[in-house]
DNA sequence: GGCGGTGGCGAACGGCGTTCGACTAAGCTG
DNA sequence: CAGCTTAGTCGAACGCCGTTCGCCACCGCC
């Protein structure tokens, strides 16, 4: 975890990590049966660090939405960690709680088994792939200033285009990179989870 | 992308590529200053690939979901491409044409500057990530059958758990591991293309 | 006809995950 | 209490990886 925390998913290698434990690579092996093995114990970590809401059934939607915002959070504060996640069944003992308490909120909506199954599917997706997202931006250089000359370098390119092969692109090129990670964040997550309610007021 | 189409993303290592050419990994770097560099010009083919519709205002949505499973298809024809979108801003040329379409898609639709670009945000998202996870579901094992046995084995792993402390798990194990790819792709997509929707519908 | 620059490329550097086999120390057994 | 088993440690090595260095050969131009 303090490799990770300080250095990045890619850093922590069998190498580094024995290095920490100031060992050889070897030892690991001992303990873990490979790398896998060993990202599936941090992983687990991470996911038990989220913290779970107590279900209320008038509340679901509004709990859910605070869930994923905390999953981000968690993964937000592990730089890679996300990556993990889409190579993963959750069977995991702390996923396995995380599991329990999404379909509990999805089921006090109402929803069917089979929206909530495919929900789980959706959020969890939308969540693990903006955290790789925001992976790779820290990547490129993790300072405010940083983020602002790239997107303003972004911008002028796209309007540097033929007006006329790319007419939407050169028109849209301000809205397309405006808006930090956070608004499209909730953006999304209000699209998934006003379309998941809706399968179900949509049915009466 | 004969190594690509063949053996995988990460098999297309900078000296399986010079092999494959019959000679050493130096000489790649005549043509191209990096792997990232290589894996920009194998990407942007690709997407090249996806056949882009001439925007019908009048049949947008239906449009909108058929380009994003053409996408998806892309993908599946190249093991391990789908991770590549992540990792970059969609501005190589085929990117550029292809980014393009979707804009006049949603503009189509009368969808707002800013719904628009955070909607083609979270359309690239889902596809990419979908694409993703069905990389690895390959790489586990391709065939009809060990896939089958793989959801038997993990559905019987939830069956047996303590049913007072996973109430849902338990009882949602068939729910959670049925459907294929294909269904719970196209579930998402509905989910995200109608939700789009409804924000024009919404502000009448 | 010489020559500069471009591309080709063998060899090497420093990383990676993983395995092998020799070793130690602790604990159980007779 | 001697002897044996076993779990854990770990140096060295294997075969990968991306990338760089420096030398070589060739081609087009003055």
């Amino acid at each position: 975890m303090t490799v990770l925390t300080a250095e990045g998913l890619p850093a922590m290698s069998m190498r580094r990590v024995a290095q920490e434990l100031r060992t050889g690579p070897a030892s690991l092996y001992a303990h873990v049966s490979n790398r896998y093995e060993l990202e599936d114990l941090v992983y687990d970590r991470i996911v038990g660090e989220v913290p779970l809401p107590e279900p209320d059934p008038a509340r679901w939607q509004e709990q859910l939405t605070q869930l994923m915002r905390d999953t981000l959070a968690a993964f937000a504060r592990y730089p890679g960690a996300a990556r993990l996640t889409l190579a993963r069944v959750p069977f995991t003992p702390n996923s396995l709680v995380y599991l329990e308490v999404m379909l509990a909120l999805l089921r006090a909506g109402r929803l069917s088994d089979r929206t909530a199954s495919f929900g789980i599917d959706l959020l969890s997706l939308y969540v693990s792939a903006t955290g790789i997202e925001d992976t790779i931006h820290l990547e490129q250089g993790p300072t405010e200033e940083a983020v602002g000359e790239r997107f303003a370098r972004m911008r002028g390119y796209l309007q540097s285009l033929p007006a006329d092969r790319f007419p939407n692109v050169v028109s849209m090129a301000g809205p397309l990179l405006a808006g930090g990670g956070d608004d499209r964040f909730e953006f999304g997550l209000d699209i998934l989870v006003r379309g998941l309610a809706a399968t179900v007021t949509q049915a009466r």
